[in-house]
RNA sequence: GGUGGGGUUCCCGAGUGGUCAAAGGGAACAGACUGUAAAUCUGUCGGCGAAGCCUUCGGAGGUUCAAAUCCUCCCCCCACCA
């Protein structure tokens, strides 16, 4: 352990608010620290909104401290409220078991879980059997509702419309109550979680000194919008996945590659493990130098959440498509980033059109549905006519086209939608 | 339980019998400009292989030549009262 922990998750921009520092700190030097954030299984996958808090579990097990991620199945069965303008959709416990096993399978990929290294718990195992009377009385007897009110993420939700409701009323209750049982079932004196997470954490905070007389700690990370003020994670296609079935690792390299500017540095010291020395770089990066330095935030994020084979493939697809880039040696010179080019592209999202099928032409706009670049034929029709669709590079300026047999290279169409969006349709019999 | 206000296309939000596929804004998409960036400007923005047609304004019925708009019933949300 060269570094402190809180010094790596200060540099690299992680830190927007902690209790007590100095004991804090105190606690972090003694040694091993357990330390844990809470996951909801709202969706079957975890997105890139969330990598903040993965990427800080995995600095704090790189430096030999114990994570701990909780999925919340228990919680999911309530939702949140904070933060939230509206009322969450309750969902069903059949759909919440099944997105904590998705969430499960992909923090494993960030977080080694092996030996006890971390651990993976899901806060349904004591949360479905509490007693109502009992929590009332032992848990409940420490929340004063004056307080409560007040805190932000309710106090916003009682002056807006919709109101809170009594379930999400006791969310943080719920919340506590982990971080109180993890406390006691496992050491943890950490909690961290998003900004909107203060009120939760300095609550169980609170509760641990009720019922203990002993300190925890809560650490919050700093609330993350693009710089063009767009949440992240969420594009013009949709949330980006870190399930590679639902995004596709060339996806989600163009996502990264399609970084705002402004952004690049703060992403690269929280999206990837290269030296903050490195990264000190990018102040001084101009135009395609930018671009070099996104390739290489691209590539390493790819690489954290897909592994280097599929980092590979999409940073070899990219460069097939949108022109080759040589990254010097010097440029970063941690990161694995492939440093000579080698053509494929075997990453694009690909689909099959029988041959037979395909014989007597294809309409291009129905080629785009089938490929999924559009929606509905119109739209597609509209693309044409707006001069943003290609078939191998030339442009169709008949939104009556019809593509046929003398269209393929190589048996396959390489229809392109706008500047950036791809895909690739392959023409003949099932390969396999 | 009572009273009042609401539910409009991805989101916000106008629209109170035809001129409504529904103003305006946001988001998004395309083009131009670029660096697979940002900003800006222009265009597009329910579906259907054109015309024309079809589906949409919480749900189900009804009035009418004509309904997002009027009537009936139902569902849901909000506020105040209890």
């Amino acid at each position: 352990m060269n570094m402190n922990i809180l010094e790596i998750l200060n540099k690299r921009g992680f830190i927007e608010n902690r209790t007590h520092q100095k004991e804090l700190e105190d606690y972090i030097n003694q040694g091993p620290a357990v330390c844990y954030i809470g996951f909801d299984p709202t969706a079957s996958s975890l997105h890139v909104g969330s990598l903040v808090p993965i990427m800080a579990l995995a600095h704090f097990q790189r430096c030999g401290n114990k994570p701990i991620a909780l999925v919340g199945g228990g919680t999911g069965l309530i939702g949140d409220p904070s933060g939230k303008t509206e009322i969450r959709k309750l969902l069903t416990k059949k759909i919440i078991k099944e997105n904590s096993a998705g969430l499960k399978k992909q923090l494993s990929k960030f977080i080694d879980f092996s030996n006890d290294k971390a651990l993976l718990l899901n806060n349904e195992k004591w949360l479905t059997d509490l007693k109502y009377i009992d929590f009332l009385r032992d848990i409940g007897r420490h929340f004063s509702i004056n307080r409560m009110i007040k805190a932000e993420s309710y106090k916003s939700r009682l002056d807006s419309e919709d109101g809170l409701n009594f379930i999400e009323f006791n969310y943080m209750l719920l919340q506590s109550y982990d971080f109180f049982k993890l406390f006691e079932s496992h050491n943890c004196k950490i909690q961290m979680g998003g900004s909107d997470q203060w009120g939760n954490i300095v609550a169980g905070i609170e509760l641990i000194r009720r019922m203990h007389q002993k300190n925890s700690f809560g650490i919050t990370f700093p609330l993350l919008i693009t710089s063009s003020g767009k949440k992240m994670g969420k594009t013009e296609s949709g949330t980006v996945w870190l399930d590679p079935n639902k995004t596709a690792p060339y996806q989600y390299y163009q996502f990264w590659i399609n970084t705002d500017d402004r952004d690049i540095k703060r992403f690269m010291a929280l999206f990837t493990f290269l030296p903050m020395e490195e990264i000190g770089i990018i102040d001084g990066c101009e135009d395609s130098q930018l671009n070099e330095a996104k390739a290489v935030l691209a590539y390493e994020a790819t690489k954290i959440a897909h592994g280097k084979e599929e980092a590979d493939k999409a940073f070899f697809a990219a460069s097939g498509i949108f022109g080759e880039k040589i990254i010097p040696k010097t440029f970063f010179p941690s990161s694995g980033i492939p440093r000579e080019i080698k053509k494929t592209s075997d990453s694009l999202p690909t689909s099959l059109i029988d041959k037979e099928k395909f014989q007597e032409g294809m309409p291009a706009f129905k080629l785009f549905c089938v490929a999924g670049l559009t929606t509905s034929g119109g739209e597609a029709k509209r693309l044409i006519k707006q001069g943003g669709a290609y078939i191998n590079g030339n442009r169709i300026n008949d939104s009556q086209y019809i593509a046929t047999t003398a269209d393929i290279e190589n048996n396959s169409l390489l229809l392109r939608a706008g500047k950036k969006r791809y895909h690739k349709i392959i023409i003949g019999p099932n390969p396999d």
